[in-house]
DNA sequence: GTGAAAGCGCTAACAC
DNA sequence: GTGTTAGCGCTTTCAC
C-alpha cells in the first residue's frame, strides 16, 4: 500500500483492493453506472480520494480504441480568422468534454501530411477542418481511417460543411459599393482563402455586378501586382477583398502610394477580425460568426462521433452580414 | 485474414503471421531496432504494406505510459502574441515529432483547472505555459503529475523558464522615449500580460526613469481611465505599454479624442506582433523573438523529458530589442 | 448487486 | 537472430 501511495498513481486495482471490492465495481462507480448499494458506492468513493486515485486516460482510451480529442486542422495560426476560430473550437469542444489536437498544414504539404496521419494513428473523435486544400491524399487518409470530420469555412469532397453563405457575402459586399455610387469595382481574392469559398464570394460579386449592369473585375492575388491594379489607367474606385488580412494589406498599400481611403478608394474585406475593429482600421466587411461557425461544428461533429457516419453529409449554413465603417464611401465626383 | 483486411486495421498480430514470424519481430522491425537478417526485414517490412499496418498508437502509449503529446497552456487565443507564439511552438513541437493539445485557461478558473488536469491524464510528455496567473491548485497538480513544464514569456515557480529579458525590455522603452526629450512619461501595464512579466518591465522602465532623473509614473490599466490619463493636468507625453495589444489600444484612444500621436503623444509597445508593423499602426516596440522563444522553450523541454527532471530549473533569456516606428517622436515645444 | 475472467494491441525482458 | 511470456490499467460480457 506504501508503495501504491508513494511510487506510481494508485490503479484501479489499488482501489479495489482497499475498498474490498472488484476492480469492476470500481470502474462501474467511477463511470457513473448505476446498480449497486450506495453503501458500496460510498466505500469506493473514499478509497478513491484516500488513494488520489483518477484513472489512467491511456488505459481507457487502450481499451475503447477512441479518444476525446478533436483535431484541428488549421492554415496559418497567425492569421487572426484563423485563431479567432480556432478558439472558437476549443471553446466548444472543452465545452463538451473534449480536448483539441492542432495540426498546421501551412508549411509543408509532405510534413503536413505525416502529422496528419499520425493525429489519426492518434484516433482522434473527430477533426474540425478550418483549411482545406483538396488533397487527394489527405482525404483518402481521412476517410480510411473513418473519422467524422466537418469543414469549416471551406468546401470538402467529403464530410459535413458549415460555412457561411459565401455567395451572399461576395453579394452584399459588391451591392454596398455599387449602392454607394461606385462603377468600377474590383475583387481580388487573397491566397490564404480556400479556393471554393473564394469562387463563390467571387460568383456572388460577378452576380450583383451584372445585376446593376457594370463589369466585373475578378483577380487572384497570385501575379497580382497591388500597386498596377490601385495606380493603372482603370483602377477601380471599390474593391471587395476575399478576407480581412487582404484587405488591410490593400489599406496599406493605399497609405504607401498616397491613395486616399475612403475618399479615393474604398475597401471592403470579409472575415471581420477583431482588428478590422479598429480605428485605424476601421475595415467596412462582411461578418462571419465565429462563435457560431464553432458551435454548430462542433455539434454537427459530436452527433457523427456519438450517432455514426451513416446519413448523408450536411452543409449547414450560417448567416453573413455586411458591417459598414469607414473604410467605404461613394466616389468622388 | 480477409476479415483483419476489411473490418479492422490490422494488428501487430496480423502482420505476425502473415510474415510468419512472431509479433516482437514485427515490433522490432516496426521500431527500427538492429538485430534482425535483411531478409526478415523485408518479408516483414511486405507483409506491413500487403496489410496497410499502422501501429497502434492508443497501444503504445498504454504499454509505455507515454505519450508524445505536448501540452500547450494558453491565455487567450485571439490576442496575437499568444497565437503567434502558438504557431510557433506547434512548428517546433511537431518538427521533434511531436503534437500539440491546446488548453485556455483564459474564460473560468473553475473550468481551466479541470481542464488542466484532464490534460495531465493523457500523459501530455510535458508542458509549455504561455500564461500563468500563479495559481496554487495548478501548480500542485503539475508538479504532482511530475510533467516537465517550460514557462515562456512568462514566470513560474516550478519548471523551467524561457523568456526575454524584461527588465531590459522596459529599460529600453523608456530610453528610447527619455533619448527623444520626453520628460513626463507614464507606464501602462495591460491585465493580460502575466504579473511577473509586467512587473519587471515595469522595474526596468522605473530604473530608466531614475536614472535620467526622471518621476516614474506606473499604473495597471486595472481601474486606469485611459481617457483621463491622456488628458489629465499631468497628461504623459510619452506612453510605455507592457504589450502591444494595450499600446494599440492607447492609439485607439488618442485617436477618438483627437490626441495626435506622435506629435502629442508618443506610444512605445512591447512584443512586436504582426499587427504593429501595418503602415496604420506602426507602433514603436520591444520585440520578442518568437521563433527563437519556442525554440529554446521546446529544446529545454525535450531534454527533461529525455533527460528526467533531476538538474535544477534554468531560466533561460532571450535577447530583446527596441523597434522604432512611427508611433514616437520628440514632443513638441 | 457484485465478481471473475477475458481481452484491447502493444512493448520489453528474457529464453532459446 | 528470433520467439515466448508476461504484463500495461482499464472495460465489458457473463455468471452468480
Amino acid at each position: 500500500m506504501s508503495r501504491s501511495l508513494r511510487d506510481k498513481p494508485a490503479t484501479i486495482h489499488d482501489v479495489a483492493r482497499l475498498a474490498g471490492v472488484s476492480k469492476s465495481t470500481v470502474s462501474n462507480v467511477v463511470r457513473g453506472a448505476e446498480g449497486h448499494s450506495s453503501s458500496t458506492r460510498a466505500r469506493v468513493r473514499d478509497a478513491i480520494d484516500a488513494l488520489a486515485y483518477r484513472p489512467n486516460l491511456l488505459a481507457r482510451q487502450m481499451v475503447q480504441q477512441r479518444t476525446h480529442v478533436i483535431g484541428v486542422i488549421i492554415g496559418d495560426l497567425a492569421n487572426p480568422f484563423y485563431s479567432e476560430m480556432a478558439k472558437a473550437v476549443e471553446l466548444e469542444a472543452s465545452a463538451r468534454g473534449y480536448h483539441v489536437m492542432l495540426c498546421s498544414i501551412h508549411i509543408d504539404e509532405r510534413r503536413a501530411l505525416a502529422s496528419l496521419r499520425s493525429l489519426l494513428d492518434y484516433r482522434v473523435a473527430g477533426l474540425v477542418i478550418l483549411a482545406y486544400a483538396g488533397n487527394r491524399e489527405f482525404s483518402k487518409a481521412v476517410t480510411g481511417a473513418r473519422i467524422p470530420s466537418v469543414f469549416v469555412t471551406c468546401r470538402g469532397d467529403f464530410g459535413d460543411i458549415v460555412s457561411t453563405d459565401d455567395e451572399k457575402g461576395g453579394q452584399l459586399a459588391a451591392q454596398h459599393l455599387i449602392g454607394l455610387g461606385h462603377k468600377r469595382i474590383a475583387y481580388v481574392g487573397d491566397p490564404s482563402v480556400e479556393d471554393a469559398a473564394d469562387a463563390a464570394r467571387a460568383d456572388g460579386y460577378r452576380a450583383a455586378m451584372r445585376e446593376a449592369g457594370l463589369t466585373p473585375i475578378a483577380r487572384h492575388w497570385k501575379g497580382l501586382s497591388l500597386q498596377q491594379l490601385l495606380t493603372g489607367r482603370e483602377r477601380p474606385t471599390g474593391v471587395v477583398c476575399s478576407n480581412d488580412l487582404g484587405a488591410i494589406e490593400i489599406l496599406d498599400t493605399a497609405d504607401r502610394l498616397g491613395i486616399r481611403v475612403p475618399e479615393d478608394l474604398s475597401v471592403v474585406g470579409y472575415d471581420d477580425i477583431t482588428l478590422a475593429g479598429l480605428k485605424r482600421i476601421s475595415l467596412t466587411t462582411i461578418t462571419q460568426p465565429k462563435g457560431e461557425l464553432a458551435r454548430v461544428a462542433l455539434s454537427v461533429l459530436y452527433d457523427r462521433i456519438v450517432g455514426g457516419m451513416q446519413s448523408a453529409p450536411n452543409h449547414i449554413i450560417v448567416d453573413c452580414g455586411l458591417v459598414v465603417r469607414r473604410s467605404s464611401a461613394p466616389p468622388r465626383g
